[in-house]
DNA sequence: ATGAGCTAGCTTTTT
DNA sequence: GCTAGCTCAT
């Protein structure tokens, strides 16, 4: 065929070629792990643009991370080398939202300067309406509350359309609050993350004429880890693909692992009855790991009732046995693990290709504390992210008050911090001027100094904020949004309060702060900078170095190291009995299939573990075996016990440059041990 | 308006 | 065992 000139398409496996020059019409693209989906759907868009099918505009191309999104966008520019490649409707499905929404706001009465607030705005908000409707925050934890209007709004469900359920008497008092809430983010003028998409699937049914902008433009449609949509995900991909109908979606059914997030496999499983004439290909040549590592996670997903059913096999070698070791406790799992790494691996790989995936994040710390120990470098991949650190927290609120002064969220958090004698009393009052006169806090506070109504102390230090907010506001028409960050801290007090309190914490405090600075620069405003705040969590660095890597297996998907290792494959950790107690059967496959993740994240090595033994909230516990183990291939892997105490004789290193980016449990105990 | 003291909960957390 | 988050007292 004429395609055959087309250098990039040379190579592609014969079912990944099939994948790339099937443009026209539904698609679905079960990709195995380790099988190149990335690289055929990066190949694919080039083609589309290759063959004038459509312009690069007129492609949507949806990830679930920010990170996967530039990578593809990163990947297609490389292959068009040549071609000015714009590429604006790549991105995350909640980015890609935020941009239509932001054009369409009214038609949500919302106006298109909205915030975006996460989950810690989210429990305040529903904590602020529990206090307001005197419901006992004891008896419905507002977590749990929260979790109710996501699952709703998951389903695509406002609150005129929820039908509680009458057995739950929970739940209609959970949808009074639900009704509150929504309204109360339309006054603060703010979307959480389930609206950024249910507002534009309501927008797309109401406004045909705005739909077909759309649905006009959007010739070709991508879609990544197709099997971690939910419902309204899946709906919004089914208006926007009504018009051309070229939808290819790509996904793996058995790395489906994000069930709790409300990702439905059943939109996986229905694709082909939902879109007529559905092309179905199967990527299952893997090009990641030896045969044995292969054949071992392939057993053990077979264990699942609940799948497409996929074979997946390579032409590379088979590779080392792999290792199933048990250790008499977790310490000496650490221990082993960590005299693995030093004295077998070390020379023969980098310590960034190799990694150790838990199942909880707690698990990481008997790691630490081994690292920190023997001064082996080491970085923790998840955690405390950085836009959710306390001190972040409060830089931003302070621009996204400037930016939007409806923000009571962001008012709130800052009214008094740094420390302006403005209390409880003080805000309590404010706050039920607010809501007796439908205005925002910021204008309650101006009303009630203007009827002379706040104490004089008190008077004096909000007329100040208030004053330097106007002030700011001002100096934003003037300035860039990073010098007005600098100007923020310096006259709000909020460096000097840092800086008055010489401990390690705060120091830290003023690097992070330092950090966000520095990420600014990166865009071209304001606006920009809040839109990637919120929609962002990590600031992408710290690749440099040679480090072990530390993570769990949900963080871990989609990544691939040279040597894995699998520690705590203990009954009740992994799987995970409380996954178990909640969801049963569907609760242990998912349980099931992160292990499948895990083990295939490795390409060369990988070493299972478990422990007989293990200190765990407070007791120490009896451990048995993971009933995972005994699912494994027993000509693919060698079992190992080992039972002996290890002679521990290292001194604390002190010199270690250790992780500034995690402030973990074992990195502030060592803090705390060198002071 | 800050801190001591008590209690509950302790899995994962793409945005 | 640990910590976050709340209450109550100073």
């Amino acid at each position: 065929m004429e395609n055959s000139n087309l250098n990039y398409l040379k190579n592609l496996n014969s079912n990944q070629k099939k994948a790339v020059l099937n443009l026209d019409g539904p698609c679905l693209i079960v990709a195995g792990a380790g099988s190149g989906k990335t690289k055929v759907l990066t190949t694919k868009v080039a083609h589309i643009v290759k063959k004038g099918k459509a312009l690069p505009n007129q492609i949507l191309c949806v990830t679930f991370t920010n990170k996967a999104a530039k990578e593809m966008k990163d990947r297609v520019s490389k292959i068009l080398s040549n071609q000015d490649t714009g590429l604006p409707w790549f991105g995350t499905f909640h980015s890609i939202c935020a941009k239509i929404l932001r054009k369409h706001a009214s038609a949500v009465n919302l106006s298109s300067n909205f915030t975006i607030i996460d989950q810690d705005d989210q429990v305040k908000l529903i904590k602020n309406i529990c206090k307001a409707e005197n419901i006992d925050i004891k008896e419905v934890a507002p977590k749990y509350v929260l979790s109710a209007i996501d699952k709703w709004k998951n389903n695509g469900l406002i609150p005129a359309k929820v039908i509680p359920n009458k057995k739950n008497f929970n739940e209609s008092g959970i949808l009074k609050i639900y009704k509150i809430y929504q309204q109360k983010l339309l006054d603060l003028n703010a979307c959480d993350f389930g609206d950024l998409i249910m507002h534009t699937v309501i927008i797309f049914e109401k406004n045909k004429d705005i739909l077909s902008i759309y649905s006009n433009n959007f010739k070709y449609m991508l879609v990544d880890e197709y099997q971690d949509t939910n419902f309204i995900q899946n709906k919004w991909l089914n208006l926007l693909t009504h018009k051309f109908k070229n939808i290819c979606c790509v996904g793996d059914d058995d790395q489906s692992i994000y069930s709790w997030r409300g990702a439905e496999i059943k939109n996986f499983l229905n694709f082909k009855h939902e879109y007529k004439n559905t092309k179905i290909i199967k990527l299952e040549e893997n090009y990641r790991s030896t045969q044995n590592i292969l054949s071992t996670a392939s057993k053990l997903i077979s264990y699942n009732e609940d799948r497409l059913g996929k074979r997946l096999w390579t032409s590379g070698e088979e590779g080392e046995l792999v290792k199933v070791n048990c250790y008499k406790n977790a310490k000496e799992e650490a221990i082993n693990i960590s005299d693995i790494v030093e004295q077998k691996l070390k020379d023969k790989f980098s310590l960034n290709n190799i990694a150790i995936l838990v199942r909880a994040i707690f698990q990481t710390r008997e790691f630490e504390e081994r690292f920190l120990k023997i001064g082996m470098g080491y970085r923790i991949i998840g955690g405390i992210k950085f836009y959710e650190r306390a001190e972040i927290k409060d830089c931003v609120a302070y621009l996204r008050l400037i930016f939007q002064k409806k923000d009571d969220l962001a008012f709130d958090r800052i009214i008094n911090t740094p420390k302006r004698s403005i209390g409880d009393t003080a805000i309590k009052q404010i706050n039920e001027f607010s809501t007796k006169h439908k205005i925002c806090l910021e204008d309650a506070s101006k009303k009630l100094i203007e009827l002379n109504l706040i104490k004089p102390k008190t008077k004096i230090g909000l007329l100040k904020i208030l004053n330097l907010l106007t002030k700011w506001r001002n100096d934003l028409l003037k300035k860039d949004h990073r010098k007005l960050m600098q100007i923020v801290l310096d006259e709000s007090g909020y460096s000097a309060m840092l800086k008055n309190k010489k401990d390690l914490e705060n120091e830290n405090r003023l690097e992070n702060i330092k950090e966000l600075l520095n990420a600014m620069r990166e865009f071209d405003n304001l606006e920009s900078f809040l839109e990637h705040v919120a929609l962002a969590t990590a600031i992408d660095r710290d690749w440099e170095g040679k480090k072990i890597n530390l993570m769990t297996m949900h963080a871990s998907k989609g990544l691939e190291f040279d040597v894995v290792f699998l520690p705590g494959w203990e009954e009740g950790l992994f799987p995970h009995q409380k996954s178990m107690d909640e969801k049963g059967k569907a609760g242990l496959e998912e349980e099931r299939r992160l292990a499948y993740v895990g083990i295939t994240r490795a390409k060369k090595l990988s070493y299972i573990s478990f422990a007989m033994n293990r200190f765990y909230q407070g007791d120490w516990i009896d451990c048995l075996a993971s009933r995972f183990i005994n699912e494994l291939p027993d000509k693919n892997i060698e079992q190992v016990n080992i039972l002996e105490d290890k002679i521990d004789d290292f001194e604390f290193n002190q010199d270690i440059n250790f992780e500034k980016e995690v402030r973990s449990p074992g990195w502030m105990r060592l803090l705390k041990k060198l002071k």
